[in-house]
DNA sequence: AACTTAATTGATACTCTATCTCAATTAGAA
DNA sequence: TTCTAATTGAGATAGAGTATCAATTAAGTT
């Protein structure tokens, strides 16, 4: 294979899992849909790239993607499905207008103490974090 | 009604919802429960108080109180339903591990100035925010 | 390049969460 | 008490995600 293999698809293979067709076809679809995802999106991209996908196999990379903070899966416009977003070197952080469920995104990170604290005090070793704030956006501010 | 109401009973009356007994009830087991429930607790707790209540207005309050920010649904342990997490005061805090999906909560929040921050440049209005570490627990670190 | 094997896959049937509809009820104001 | 818009519950329906399992494949070994 003489593909260009993504950071992403390093990590994958690092961890133990084999680099297979629908893995790097799922990973194809959400690097190119800048970020923030449906399930079904995700499903309809994938299907229309290779329609021998099945969706069983969608659904388990996004849990895999999951367990590997690739993706972390969120709950915008409290809908039944969640929207995955990735995170591109383990964090992201963004904010959510409750009126209209616009979703702006932003990169300062203030949580690099808290990070080493939490894990000073609580024994416990942090590799990711989604910060989201809530609240009206300028437009529906009035 | 002489009941007495909880601050978060008067938050939904002062946002013009009324106060009724399908919504005082989830909002009950949702403040008995601790903080971590899945919308299927939910539904077996509110009818266990009260058989006649309907599924759809559980779900129904669900939504309403997920717009009010008393409530957050969050993606633990991958399953189908989201997790609804109580929103103390408008925020909250809290670390997943990635092995055993439990749950660590904390008070600790370094979040006011990026608050003011992001609403002076954005021309946002914050109500709330969630954080979210993803890690090994003490536990799962061996 | 062929061999080997455990991991992974796709089809499809199935489960079960959440939504829709609408007549009946109710909270809260007057 | 009366009034009315908001809300409700039932039950039917939709549709997201899972289970099963034989067939395939990635990737290491020879
Ligand atoms: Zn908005
Ligand atoms: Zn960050
Ligand atoms: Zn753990
Ligand atoms: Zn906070």
């Amino acid at each position: 294979m003489s593909e260009q293999l993504s950071l992403r698809a390093e990590r994958l293979r690092a961890a133990g899992h084999k680099l297979t067709h629908a893995r790097l076809s799922v990973l194809r679809v959400l690097e190119e849909s800048g970020g923030h995802v449906t399930s079904a999106e995700v499903l309809e991209r994938v299907s229309a790239l290779d329609a021998s996908i099945g969706r069983a196999s969608v659904f388990r990379t996004l849990d895999l993607f999951t367990s590997l903070l690739i993706v972390r899966p969120t709950y915008i416009d409290s809908s039944v499905t969640p929207t995955y977003v990735l995170m591109p070197e383990g964090h992201h952080h963004h904010i959510i207008c409750t009126n209209c469920n616009r979703v702006i995104e932003f990169e300062d990170c203030c949580l690099s103490e808290m990070t080493a604290e939490l894990e000073a005090r609580l024994g416990v070793k942090l590799t990711g974090h989604l910060v989201e704030f809530y609240g009206l956006c300028d437009r529906c501010r009035q």
